[in-house]
DNA sequence: GCCACAGTTCGGCCCGGCCCGAACAGTCCC
DNA sequence: GGGACTGTTCGGGCCGGGCCGAACTGTGGC
C-alpha cells in the first residue's frame, strides 16, 4: 500500500489560503457576506454576475477552505462567513487594498457607496462615519483608550454594563478580545470591533436606535437613536445635513 | 484621445492584493522577509528554489503591488517588506493558515523548526515561546492587560520608560499602536507587537540579552539576558532544559 | 581589458483555473 | 402528478500565469 501522496494539500499554506481570496468572484462573495448575514447560493451568484454552476464550485472551495459555513434548508443552500475570525481577515485584506483610488465608478454606484460611507455594519459591528463617530465619542469621554493600545477603560466597562446591560457579554470571554481596532476602508480610521463592538451594534439595532436601509449593509440612526446617543455620548449621528 | 482603458487595474482590489500572496514562490519570499531584514534577489531565489529570472519577475510584482520596498546597491537588488503594516498582514494570513498540520516534514526541517519555536523575530518584535513567555510575564506583573483589549497599563508605560529607556518611542506616536496582539503560529497564543514589541526586541538585542542564531530569524537568550530578565520580569527564558 | 557575478528581458512551453451550457437531482407549490 | 425553481455535476473551451534557458546589461575585482 504505497500512498501515492498525502491526499490533502501541497505548497505553502499561506499561498493556498490566499488563493481563495485571489479571484474576483470569490472576493465578491466574501465582501457581500461581510454584512454578517446568510445568503443563498443564487443570491451570491447574481450579486457577482456568474452562472449558478460557477458559483456552486466557488462556494465549495470556500467551504472546504474553512472560510464559509453552510446550512442547507430545503432546496436552499445558505452561506455565511465561518466566524468573526474570518470576517476580520476579510476586512484586514480589504482595508489594506487601500484608499483604492477615488473609484471612477458610475453615478448610481457612488450613491450606493455614499450610503455605505455614512454607516454600515462590518460583520457584527458598526463602521462608516457612524462607527467612527461613536468610537471617537467614546474616546472623548474616556471610555476607550488608544494611546496605550486599543482597550476599554474601567469607566468604559461600567458604561457598557449600565447603559447597554452588557456586563455578561464583556465579562465572560478570554476567547474574544473585548475591544479591537478595525480599520475602516472609507474613513481610513479605526473603529471599535471585538466583543464590545458586537454588543454595541446588537443593542442599538435591538432598541431600534439604528436601522438597516433596504437589504444591504447600510444602516442609519433613527430619530430615537439620534436623541439617545446625544444623551449617552454627546454625539450627533443624524447623518449629512444636506 | 480615447483612453482605451485605465492602464492600471481591473477587478476587485481584494482579489488583486490576495493574488500577490497566492503563489508558492511569492509566499516563500514574504515569509523569508518576515525576519525584517533586506535580502538580495539571489538569496530569495535560492531560498525558494527557483531560477533568478523567475525570482526577478515575482519581485517586480510584489514591488509594484506595494508589498516590498527595494534598494539597489551596485549589482545587488535588496528587498525588504514595505513596512510594519505589510508585515502584520503577512503574519495575519500565515497565522490564519492555522495549526498547519503537524507538518510531516523531514527530520532536519523539524530541527530548524524547533529552534524557531523556541524564539524568533517576527518582523520587528519577538515571537515563539520566548515572545509568548515575556508577554505572559508582563501580564502577570500587571504591565499589560488583555481583559479589556490589548493595552499597556500605566505601570507598563513606566516599566518601559524606567527599564528600557523607551519613553520616547512610546510617547510620540498616534501613528502606530503601542501594544498590539500578534498571533503566534507555533504557540497559537498572542504576544506583544506594535511599537512596544518593537522597542522591546530592539533593546534586548542592543544589550545583547538575546542574540540571533546563525543568519535566520531564530534567537535565543544569552546568559546575561537570562539573568536580567529573571530580575526584571521574574521569568525564565533559558530555553529547553534538555 | 578580461573574467566572474548579479540581475533582467524575452520567447516558448505547459499546466491549472475560471467560465459556461446542458443535463440531472431534489424541493416546494398548485 | 406537473411545473417552476434551486442547486449540482460534467464536459469542453479558453486564457492567464508560472517556469525555464538563453542571451544580454551592468557592476566589481584582478
Amino acid at each position: 500500500m504505497s500512498t501515492p501522496a498525502p491526499p490533502d494539500t501541497a505548497g505553502v499554506p499561506l499561498a493556498r489560503l490566499a488563493a481563495l481570496f485571489a479571484d474576483n468572484t470569490r472576493a465578491a462573495f466574501l465582501l457581500a457576506l461581510l454584512d454578517g448575514r446568510a445568503w443563498t447560493l443564487g443570491e451570491l451568484a447574481r450579486q457577482a454576475g456568474v452562472a449558478p454552476s460557477t458559483a456552486s464550485e466557488h462556494v465549495d472551495q470556500l467551504v472546504a477552505g474553512g472560510l464559509l459555513a453552510q446550512e442547507r434548508q430545503g432546496r436552499h443552500r445558505y452561506l455565511r462567513l465561518a466566524g468573526a475570525h474570518t470576517a476580520q481577515l476579510v476586512e484586514d485584506l480589504a482595508a489594506y487594498g487601500g484608499p483604492a483610488a477615488p473609484r471612477a465608478g458610475t453615478l448610481r454606484a457612488s450613491a450606493a457607496t455614499a450610503a455605505l460611507a455614512r454607516g454600515r455594519t462590518c460583520y457584527d459591528h458598526l463602521a462608516g462615519r457612524l462607527g467612527v463617530g461613536l468610537t471617537d465619542a467614546m474616546i472623548g469621554r474616556g471610555l476607550l483608550r488608544l494611546d496605550t493600545g486599543f482597550a476599554l477603560t474601567d469607566d468604559g466597562m461600567r458604561w457598557f454594563a449600565e447603559n447597554l446591560d452588557a456586563a455578561d457579554e464583556l465579562r465572560g470571554g478570554a476567547r474574544r478580545p473585548v475591544a479591537r481596532p478595525c480599520l475602516d476602508w472609507t474613513e481610513r480610521r479605526h473603529h471599535l470591533a471585538g466583543a464590545g463592538g458586537a454588543v454595541l451594534c446588537d443593542r442599538l439595532l435591538e432598541r431600534r436606535w439604528i436601522e438597516r436601509i433596504g437589504t444591504g449593509r447600510a444602516v442609519r440612526a433613527t430619530p430615537d437613536g439620534v436623541r439617545a446617543l446625544r444623551e449617552l455620548l454627546g454625539v450627533d449621528v443624524s447623518g449629512e445635513p444636506g
